[in-house]
DNA sequence: GTAGCTTTGTGAAGAATTTCACAAGCAACC
DNA sequence: GGTTGCTTGTGAAATTCTTCACAAAGCTAC
Protein backbone atom coordinates (compact mmCIF):
# COMPACT_ATOMS: atom_id res chain seq x y z
CA UNK A 1 0.00 0.00 0.00
CA UNK A 2 2.82 2.39 0.90
CA UNK A 3 4.31 1.40 -2.15
CA UNK A 4 1.23 2.53 -4.16
CA UNK A 5 1.17 5.88 -2.78
CA UNK A 6 5.15 6.38 -3.03
CA UNK A 7 4.83 5.55 -6.91
CA UNK A 8 2.06 8.32 -7.32
CA UNK A 9 4.11 11.16 -4.82
CA UNK A 10 7.28 9.77 -7.17
CA UNK A 11 5.48 10.32 -10.93
CA UNK A 12 4.60 13.70 -9.79
CA UNK A 13 8.36 14.67 -8.74
CA UNK A 14 7.59 15.02 -5.07
CA UNK A 15 11.33 14.45 -3.03
CA UNK A 16 10.29 13.56 0.30
CA UNK A 17 7.13 12.59 2.28
CA UNK A 18 6.67 12.47 6.25
CA UNK A 19 5.04 9.64 7.47
CA UNK A 20 2.17 11.85 8.51
CA UNK A 21 1.31 12.72 4.82
CA UNK A 22 1.58 8.92 4.47
CA UNK A 23 -0.33 8.41 6.67
CA UNK A 24 -2.84 10.21 5.90
CA UNK A 25 -2.79 8.99 2.12
CA UNK A 26 -2.83 5.49 3.00
CA UNK A 27 -5.55 5.92 5.99
CA UNK A 28 -3.38 5.33 8.64
CA UNK A 29 -1.11 6.92 11.84
CA UNK A 30 1.67 8.13 11.80
CA UNK A 31 3.42 6.11 14.43
CA UNK A 32 2.22 3.06 12.70
CA UNK A 33 3.65 3.70 9.12
CA UNK A 34 7.38 4.67 11.40
CA UNK A 35 7.04 0.85 13.10
CA UNK A 36 6.04 -0.62 9.85
CA UNK A 37 8.86 1.05 7.59
CA UNK A 38 11.64 0.54 10.45
CA UNK A 39 10.91 -2.99 10.46
CA UNK A 40 12.37 -3.09 7.19
CA UNK A 41 15.03 -0.52 7.66
CA UNK A 42 15.95 2.81 8.52
CA UNK A 43 14.84 4.36 5.30
CA UNK A 44 14.23 7.90 6.50
CA UNK A 45 15.85 11.08 7.43
CA UNK A 46 15.10 13.12 10.49
CA UNK A 47 13.72 16.32 10.04
CA UNK A 48 12.13 16.00 6.51
CA UNK A 49 11.02 13.00 6.11
CA UNK A 50 11.40 9.94 3.47
CA UNK A 51 13.11 9.93 0.16
CA UNK A 52 10.35 9.18 -1.86
CA UNK A 53 12.13 7.69 -5.23
CA UNK A 54 14.62 5.32 -2.77
CA UNK A 55 12.06 4.46 -0.73
CA UNK A 56 9.86 3.12 -3.52
CA UNK A 57 12.97 1.29 -5.00
CA UNK A 58 13.53 -0.35 -1.80
CA UNK A 59 10.48 -1.61 -1.13
CA UNK A 60 10.35 -2.80 -4.44
CA UNK A 61 13.26 -4.89 -3.75
CA UNK A 62 11.53 -5.62 -0.79
CA UNK A 63 8.61 -6.81 -1.86
CA UNK A 64 10.64 -9.25 -4.80
CA UNK A 65 9.38 -7.03 -7.55
CA UNK A 66 12.74 -5.99 -9.27
CA UNK A 67 12.10 -9.78 -10.53
CA UNK A 68 10.46 -10.87 -13.25
CA UNK A 69 8.02 -13.56 -11.96
CA UNK A 70 6.51 -15.98 -14.84
CA UNK A 71 2.22 -16.44 -14.12
CA UNK A 72 0.03 -18.61 -15.93
CA UNK A 73 -3.62 -17.64 -16.12
CA UNK A 74 -5.36 -20.77 -15.23
CA UNK A 75 -9.46 -20.24 -16.99
CA UNK A 76 -10.04 -18.42 -19.51
CA UNK A 77 -13.46 -16.44 -18.63
CA UNK A 78 -14.12 -13.64 -17.71
CA UNK A 79 -12.23 -13.14 -14.42
CA UNK A 80 -8.92 -14.43 -16.27
CA UNK A 81 -9.87 -12.12 -19.03
CA UNK A 82 -9.96 -8.95 -16.69
CA UNK A 83 -6.79 -9.52 -15.32
CA UNK A 84 -4.82 -10.62 -18.51
CA UNK A 85 -5.89 -7.22 -19.74
CA UNK A 86 -4.70 -5.39 -16.77
CA UNK A 87 -1.84 -3.91 -18.10
CA UNK A 88 -0.23 -3.11 -14.20
CA UNK A 89 0.76 -6.40 -14.37
CA UNK A 90 3.47 -6.33 -17.07
CA UNK A 91 4.72 -3.19 -15.85
CA UNK A 92 5.19 -4.56 -12.04
CA UNK A 93 7.11 -7.68 -13.22
CA UNK A 94 4.51 -10.00 -13.54
CA UNK A 95 4.75 -11.90 -17.10
CA UNK A 96 2.13 -13.91 -18.29
CA UNK A 97 3.40 -17.01 -20.39
CA UNK A 98 -0.15 -18.78 -20.67
CA UNK A 99 -3.90 -19.17 -20.14
CA UNK A 100 -5.12 -22.51 -20.05
CA UNK A 101 -8.61 -23.49 -20.44
CA UNK A 102 -10.10 -27.50 -21.34
CA UNK A 103 -13.01 -25.54 -23.09
CA UNK A 104 -12.75 -26.67 -27.12
CA UNK A 105 -14.33 -23.71 -28.51
CA UNK A 106 -11.98 -21.52 -26.35
CA UNK A 107 -8.87 -23.94 -26.60
CA UNK A 108 -6.16 -21.95 -29.67
CA UNK A 109 -8.32 -18.74 -29.88
CA UNK A 110 -6.44 -15.77 -29.76
CA UNK A 111 -7.00 -13.95 -26.38
CA UNK A 112 -5.36 -10.66 -25.44
CA UNK A 113 -1.50 -11.15 -26.61
CA UNK A 114 -1.59 -14.48 -26.08
CA UNK A 115 -3.50 -18.15 -27.35
CA UNK A 116 -5.69 -19.96 -25.16
CA UNK A 117 -3.85 -23.28 -24.20
CA UNK A 118 -5.02 -26.84 -23.76
CA UNK A 119 -5.34 -27.24 -19.91
CA UNK A 120 -4.00 -30.80 -20.49
CA UNK A 121 -0.54 -29.03 -21.52
CA UNK A 122 -0.79 -27.33 -18.09
CA UNK A 123 1.58 -29.20 -16.06
CA UNK A 124 4.76 -29.67 -18.76
CA UNK A 125 4.34 -25.81 -19.02
CA UNK A 126 4.83 -25.15 -15.96
CA UNK A 127 7.57 -27.34 -15.91
CA UNK A 128 9.41 -26.01 -18.77
CA UNK A 129 8.71 -22.12 -18.15
CA UNK A 130 9.37 -22.39 -14.55
CA UNK A 131 6.34 -20.73 -14.05
CA UNK A 132 5.89 -19.66 -10.03
CA UNK A 133 2.99 -17.93 -9.66
CA UNK A 134 -0.42 -19.61 -10.84
CA UNK A 135 -3.82 -17.25 -11.34
CA UNK A 136 -6.87 -19.55 -10.65
CA UNK A 137 -9.87 -18.09 -12.20
CA UNK A 138 -12.40 -21.80 -12.79
CA UNK A 139 -15.15 -23.36 -11.49
CA UNK A 140 -15.28 -24.06 -7.70
CA UNK A 141 -15.60 -27.88 -8.14
CA UNK A 142 -12.49 -28.08 -10.35
CA UNK A 143 -10.47 -25.76 -8.39
CA UNK A 144 -8.57 -28.76 -5.32
CA UNK A 145 -8.16 -30.82 -8.52
CA UNK A 146 -6.23 -27.91 -10.65
CA UNK A 147 -4.42 -26.68 -7.30
CA UNK A 148 -2.91 -30.49 -7.09
CA UNK A 149 -1.72 -30.50 -9.93
CA UNK A 150 -0.16 -26.31 -10.20
CA UNK A 151 1.28 -27.82 -6.98
CA UNK A 152 2.44 -31.32 -8.36
CA UNK A 153 4.47 -28.94 -11.37
CA UNK A 154 6.11 -26.71 -9.12
CA UNK A 155 4.03 -23.67 -8.54
CA UNK A 156 5.15 -21.69 -5.77
CA UNK A 157 2.10 -19.60 -5.54
CA UNK A 158 -1.38 -19.27 -6.40
CA UNK A 159 -3.91 -16.32 -6.33
CA UNK A 160 -7.06 -17.97 -6.07
CA UNK A 161 -10.71 -16.64 -7.07
CA UNK A 162 -12.76 -19.66 -7.42
CA UNK A 163 -14.90 -19.63 -4.31
CA UNK A 164 -13.75 -22.63 -3.11
CA UNK A 165 -11.81 -23.59 0.06
CA UNK A 166 -8.39 -24.82 -1.07
CA UNK A 167 -5.55 -26.54 0.51
CA UNK A 168 -1.59 -26.59 -0.45
CA UNK A 169 0.96 -27.85 1.21
CA UNK A 170 3.05 -25.33 3.53
CA UNK A 171 5.91 -24.37 0.84
CA UNK A 172 2.94 -22.77 -1.64
CA UNK A 173 1.82 -19.71 -0.51
CA UNK A 174 -1.61 -19.03 -1.26
CA UNK A 175 -4.46 -16.11 -1.62
CA UNK A 176 -7.92 -16.55 -2.16
CA UNK A 177 -10.37 -13.44 -3.30
CA UNK A 178 -13.66 -13.92 -2.90
CA UNK A 179 -15.58 -11.32 -4.05
CA UNK A 180 -19.37 -12.70 -2.68
CA UNK A 181 -17.56 -12.99 0.60
CA UNK A 182 -16.62 -9.33 0.06
CA UNK A 183 -20.27 -8.33 -0.96
CA UNK A 184 -21.42 -10.40 2.23
CA UNK A 185 -19.13 -8.28 4.58
CA UNK A 186 -20.52 -5.42 2.88
CA UNK A 187 -24.16 -6.74 3.60
CA UNK A 188 -22.98 -7.05 7.34
CA UNK A 189 -21.87 -3.71 7.50
CA UNK A 190 -24.94 -2.19 6.44
CA UNK A 191 -27.35 -4.37 8.39
CA UNK A 192 -25.87 -3.02 11.54
CA UNK A 193 -24.87 0.26 10.78
CA UNK A 194 -21.45 0.16 10.99
CA UNK A 195 -19.40 2.77 10.03
CA UNK A 196 -16.56 2.79 7.15
CA UNK A 197 -13.70 4.15 8.28
CA UNK A 198 -13.40 6.90 5.78
CA UNK A 199 -11.00 5.36 3.22
CA UNK A 200 -9.81 1.59 2.09
CA UNK B 1 -16.02 -17.75 5.71
CA UNK B 2 -18.08 -19.84 8.74
CA UNK B 3 -21.33 -19.52 6.68
CA UNK B 4 -19.09 -20.76 3.81
CA UNK B 5 -18.29 -24.29 5.49
CA UNK B 6 -21.19 -24.52 7.09
CA UNK B 7 -23.43 -24.20 3.93
CA UNK B 8 -21.25 -26.53 2.36
CA UNK B 9 -21.77 -29.14 5.55
CA UNK B 10 -25.30 -28.80 5.36
CA UNK B 11 -25.92 -29.33 2.04
CA UNK B 12 -23.85 -32.76 2.70
CA UNK B 13 -26.99 -33.17 5.60
CA UNK B 14 -24.28 -32.56 8.29
CA UNK B 15 -26.87 -32.42 11.58
CA UNK B 16 -23.60 -31.20 13.72
CA UNK B 17 -20.40 -29.33 13.46
CA UNK B 18 -18.17 -29.12 16.43
CA UNK B 19 -15.57 -26.15 16.78
CA UNK B 20 -13.08 -28.56 16.11
CA UNK B 21 -14.22 -29.63 12.69
CA UNK B 22 -14.59 -26.09 11.58
CA UNK B 23 -11.39 -25.03 12.92
CA UNK B 24 -9.81 -27.79 11.02
CA UNK B 25 -12.18 -26.59 7.72
CA UNK B 26 -11.23 -22.96 8.16
CA UNK B 27 -8.00 -23.29 9.01
CA UNK B 28 -8.25 -21.86 12.33
CA UNK B 29 -8.25 -22.83 16.18
CA UNK B 30 -11.41 -24.50 18.13
CA UNK B 31 -10.67 -22.23 20.55
CA UNK B 32 -11.09 -18.90 18.18
CA UNK B 33 -14.15 -20.53 16.49
CA UNK B 34 -15.70 -20.76 20.12
CA UNK B 35 -15.15 -17.19 20.60
CA UNK B 36 -16.01 -16.20 17.38
CA UNK B 37 -19.69 -17.70 17.68
CA UNK B 38 -19.74 -17.10 21.23
CA UNK B 39 -19.63 -13.19 20.31
CA UNK B 40 -22.67 -13.40 18.48
CA UNK B 41 -24.80 -15.79 21.33
CA UNK B 42 -24.66 -19.34 22.16
CA UNK B 43 -25.48 -21.61 19.44
CA UNK B 44 -23.79 -24.53 20.16
CA UNK B 45 -25.18 -28.21 22.49
CA UNK B 46 -22.43 -29.04 24.89
CA UNK B 47 -21.19 -32.42 24.07
CA UNK B 48 -22.58 -32.26 20.28
CA UNK B 49 -21.18 -29.24 18.62
CA UNK B 50 -23.32 -26.52 16.96
CA UNK B 51 -26.14 -27.54 14.84
CA UNK B 52 -25.33 -26.94 11.40
CA UNK B 53 -28.50 -25.83 9.53
CA UNK B 54 -29.41 -23.93 12.11
CA UNK B 55 -26.41 -21.82 12.60
CA UNK B 56 -26.13 -21.19 9.27
CA UNK B 57 -29.65 -19.74 9.58
CA UNK B 58 -28.45 -17.73 12.63
CA UNK B 59 -25.00 -16.23 10.36
CA UNK B 60 -27.52 -15.60 7.46
CA UNK B 61 -29.05 -13.39 9.66
CA UNK B 62 -26.61 -12.15 11.24
CA UNK B 63 -24.58 -10.29 7.84
CA UNK B 64 -27.61 -9.73 6.60
CA UNK B 65 -28.61 -11.80 3.95
CA UNK B 66 -32.05 -12.65 4.37
CA UNK B 67 -33.17 -9.29 3.12
CA UNK B 68 -32.85 -8.33 -0.92
CA UNK B 69 -29.81 -5.92 -1.36
CA UNK B 70 -29.94 -3.77 -4.63
CA UNK B 71 -26.86 -3.46 -6.27
CA UNK B 72 -25.45 -1.54 -9.32
CA UNK B 73 -22.83 -2.07 -11.30
CA UNK B 74 -20.39 0.52 -12.79
CA UNK B 75 -17.82 -0.15 -15.42
CA UNK B 76 -19.07 -2.65 -18.05
CA UNK B 77 -15.81 -4.25 -18.73
CA UNK B 78 -14.36 -7.44 -18.17
CA UNK B 79 -14.68 -7.12 -14.45
CA UNK B 80 -17.92 -6.28 -13.84
CA UNK B 81 -19.13 -8.48 -16.84
CA UNK B 82 -17.48 -11.37 -14.28
CA UNK B 83 -19.44 -10.15 -11.67
CA UNK B 84 -22.42 -10.41 -12.96
CA UNK B 85 -22.11 -13.47 -14.63
CA UNK B 86 -21.62 -14.90 -11.23
CA UNK B 87 -25.04 -16.57 -10.29
CA UNK B 88 -23.67 -16.95 -6.50
CA UNK B 89 -24.58 -13.12 -6.01
CA UNK B 90 -28.26 -13.93 -6.96
CA UNK B 91 -28.46 -16.54 -4.97
CA UNK B 92 -27.05 -14.63 -1.56
CA UNK B 93 -29.93 -12.01 -1.87
CA UNK B 94 -27.80 -9.13 -4.42
CA UNK B 95 -30.07 -8.06 -7.17
CA UNK B 96 -28.30 -6.46 -9.59
CA UNK B 97 -30.51 -3.48 -10.83
CA UNK B 98 -28.46 -1.72 -13.31
CA UNK B 99 -24.90 -1.76 -15.02
CA UNK B 100 -23.66 1.79 -16.13
CA UNK B 101 -20.86 2.28 -18.68
CA UNK B 102 -19.88 5.80 -20.67
CA UNK B 103 -18.49 4.27 -23.34
CA UNK B 104 -21.33 5.13 -26.80
CA UNK B 105 -20.17 1.83 -28.07
CA UNK B 106 -21.52 -0.28 -24.72
CA UNK B 107 -24.63 1.91 -23.81
CA UNK B 108 -27.91 0.37 -24.80
CA UNK B 109 -26.05 -3.24 -25.66
CA UNK B 110 -27.49 -6.30 -23.92
CA UNK B 111 -25.39 -7.49 -21.35
CA UNK B 112 -25.98 -10.52 -19.48
CA UNK B 113 -29.83 -10.03 -18.22
CA UNK B 114 -29.42 -6.48 -18.20
CA UNK B 115 -28.90 -3.53 -20.73
CA UNK B 116 -25.83 -1.16 -20.25
CA UNK B 117 -26.85 2.25 -19.37
CA UNK B 118 -25.66 5.68 -19.85
CA UNK B 119 -23.69 6.69 -16.85
CA UNK B 120 -25.57 10.19 -16.73
CA UNK B 121 -28.59 7.89 -15.53
CA UNK B 122 -26.48 6.43 -12.48
CA UNK B 123 -27.53 8.70 -9.99
CA UNK B 124 -31.60 9.83 -10.53
CA UNK B 125 -31.31 5.48 -11.07
CA UNK B 126 -29.91 5.06 -7.98
CA UNK B 127 -32.36 7.80 -6.48
CA UNK B 128 -35.56 6.17 -7.80
CA UNK B 129 -34.79 1.99 -7.22
CA UNK B 130 -32.96 2.86 -3.48
CA UNK B 131 -29.88 0.94 -4.09
CA UNK B 132 -27.61 0.45 -1.89
CA UNK B 133 -24.74 -0.99 -2.88
CA UNK B 134 -22.37 -0.37 -5.78
CA UNK B 135 -19.87 -2.21 -7.24
CA UNK B 136 -17.13 -0.17 -8.83
CA UNK B 137 -15.08 -1.65 -11.69
CA UNK B 138 -13.89 1.18 -13.64
CA UNK B 139 -10.47 2.94 -14.60
CA UNK B 140 -8.99 4.18 -11.40
CA UNK B 141 -8.44 8.09 -12.85
CA UNK B 142 -12.79 8.45 -12.86
CA UNK B 143 -12.93 6.12 -9.36
CA UNK B 144 -12.78 8.82 -7.16
CA UNK B 145 -15.31 11.28 -9.28
CA UNK B 146 -17.69 8.27 -9.49
CA UNK B 147 -17.56 7.76 -5.47
CA UNK B 148 -18.68 11.15 -4.72
CA UNK B 149 -21.65 10.43 -6.92
CA UNK B 150 -22.46 7.62 -5.49
CA UNK B 151 -22.27 8.77 -2.48
CA UNK B 152 -24.53 12.05 -3.47
CA UNK B 153 -27.27 9.85 -4.77
CA UNK B 154 -26.85 7.63 -1.72
CA UNK B 155 -25.16 4.85 -1.76
CA UNK B 156 -24.32 3.38 1.79
CA UNK B 157 -21.59 0.48 0.43
CA UNK B 158 -19.04 0.35 -2.03
CA UNK B 159 -16.61 -2.56 -3.63
CA UNK B 160 -14.03 -1.28 -5.05
CA UNK B 161 -12.23 -2.94 -7.91
CA UNK B 162 -10.15 0.38 -9.31
CA UNK B 163 -6.84 -0.02 -8.33
CA UNK B 164 -6.72 2.92 -6.84
CA UNK B 165 -7.23 4.82 -3.18
CA UNK B 166 -10.43 6.54 -2.29
CA UNK B 167 -11.99 8.08 0.08
CA UNK B 168 -15.88 8.17 1.57
CA UNK B 169 -17.93 9.84 4.05
CA UNK B 170 -18.03 7.48 7.61
CA UNK B 171 -21.65 6.51 7.08
CA UNK B 172 -20.81 4.42 4.15
CA UNK B 173 -18.80 1.19 4.00
CA UNK B 174 -16.14 0.86 1.61
CA UNK B 175 -14.04 -2.41 0.60
CA UNK B 176 -11.13 -2.10 -1.77
CA UNK B 177 -10.04 -5.50 -3.83
CA UNK B 178 -6.86 -4.66 -5.64
CA UNK B 179 -5.51 -7.52 -7.94
CA UNK B 180 -1.79 -5.95 -8.20
CA UNK B 181 -1.49 -5.84 -4.23
CA UNK B 182 -2.56 -9.43 -4.53
CA UNK B 183 -0.07 -10.83 -6.56
CA UNK B 184 2.77 -8.55 -4.91
CA UNK B 185 1.99 -10.19 -1.73
CA UNK B 186 2.81 -13.41 -3.39
CA UNK B 187 5.92 -11.92 -4.77
CA UNK B 188 7.14 -10.48 -1.42
CA UNK B 189 6.06 -14.02 0.06
CA UNK B 190 7.98 -15.77 -2.62
CA UNK B 191 11.11 -13.81 -1.69
CA UNK B 192 11.27 -14.22 1.53
CA UNK B 193 10.65 -18.01 1.28
CA UNK B 194 7.04 -17.31 3.57
CA UNK B 195 5.40 -20.21 3.84
CA UNK B 196 1.79 -20.39 3.07
CA UNK B 197 -0.53 -21.40 6.22
CA UNK B 198 -1.81 -24.04 4.18
CA UNK B 199 -5.05 -23.09 3.12
CA UNK B 200 -6.72 -19.42 2.82
C1' DG C 1 28.48 27.68 15.25
C1' DT C 2 24.38 27.75 17.38
C1' DA C 3 19.39 28.33 18.02
C1' DG C 4 15.00 26.89 16.42
C1' DC C 5 12.01 24.04 13.90
C1' DT C 6 10.90 19.64 12.09
C1' DT C 7 10.63 14.66 11.80
C1' DT C 8 12.51 10.07 12.47
C1' DG C 9 13.33 5.80 15.17
C1' DT C 10 12.15 3.36 19.14
C1' DG C 11 11.57 1.82 23.99
C1' DA C 12 7.57 1.73 26.99
C1' DA C 13 2.67 1.85 27.79
C1' DG C 14 -1.68 0.65 26.41
C1' DA C 15 -5.18 -1.90 23.78
C1' DA C 16 -6.75 -5.67 21.28
C1' DT C 17 -6.59 -10.33 20.00
C1' DT C 18 -5.61 -15.11 20.63
C1' DT C 19 -4.76 -19.05 23.34
C1' DC C 20 -5.26 -21.69 27.48
C1' DA C 21 -7.66 -24.34 30.63
C1' DC C 22 -11.44 -25.82 32.99
C1' DA C 23 -16.21 -25.82 34.99
C1' DA C 24 -20.72 -26.74 33.24
C1' DG C 25 -23.82 -29.15 30.31
C1' DC C 26 -25.55 -32.74 27.30
C1' DA C 27 -25.96 -37.53 25.37
C1' DA C 28 -25.36 -42.31 25.56
C1' DC C 29 -24.84 -46.50 27.74
C1' DC C 30 -25.00 -49.83 31.17
C1' DG D 1 -29.98 -43.30 37.74
C1' DG D 2 -25.36 -42.85 37.82
C1' DT D 3 -21.16 -42.84 35.25
C1' DT D 4 -18.39 -41.88 31.27
C1' DG D 5 -17.02 -39.31 27.31
C1' DC D 6 -17.34 -35.16 24.62
C1' DT D 7 -17.76 -30.40 23.65
C1' DT D 8 -19.21 -25.76 24.62
C1' DG D 9 -18.71 -21.14 26.78
C1' DT D 10 -15.71 -18.16 29.10
C1' DG D 11 -12.67 -15.92 32.60
C1' DA D 12 -7.69 -15.42 32.86
C1' DA D 13 -3.10 -15.58 30.88
C1' DA D 14 -0.26 -14.89 27.08
C1' DT D 15 0.75 -12.84 23.03
C1' DT D 16 0.51 -9.55 19.42
C1' DC D 17 -0.43 -5.11 17.66
C1' DT D 18 -0.96 -0.09 18.11
C1' DT D 19 -0.21 4.24 20.17
C1' DC D 20 2.44 7.34 22.94
C1' DA D 21 6.12 10.22 23.86
C1' DC D 22 10.62 11.72 23.59
C1' DA D 23 15.67 11.70 22.64
C1' DA D 24 18.50 11.97 18.59
C1' DA D 25 19.35 14.03 14.24
C1' DG D 26 19.08 16.95 10.22
C1' DC D 27 18.06 21.26 7.93
C1' DT D 28 17.72 26.51 7.80
C1' DA D 29 18.85 30.94 9.02
C1' DC D 30 21.62 34.17 10.83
Amino acid sequence: MYLRYLEDLDTRGQQTASSDELAHLCGTTPAQVRKDLSFFGSFGKRGLGYPVHELTAHLREILGLEREWKVVIVGAGKIGAALANYRGFRQRGFRIVGVYDHDPAKIGKPWGEAIVHDMAALSTDIVREEAQIAVLAIPSDDAQDVVDQLVGAGIRAILNFAPAQITVPAHVSLKSVNMAMELEGLSFALTNSLSGPGAA
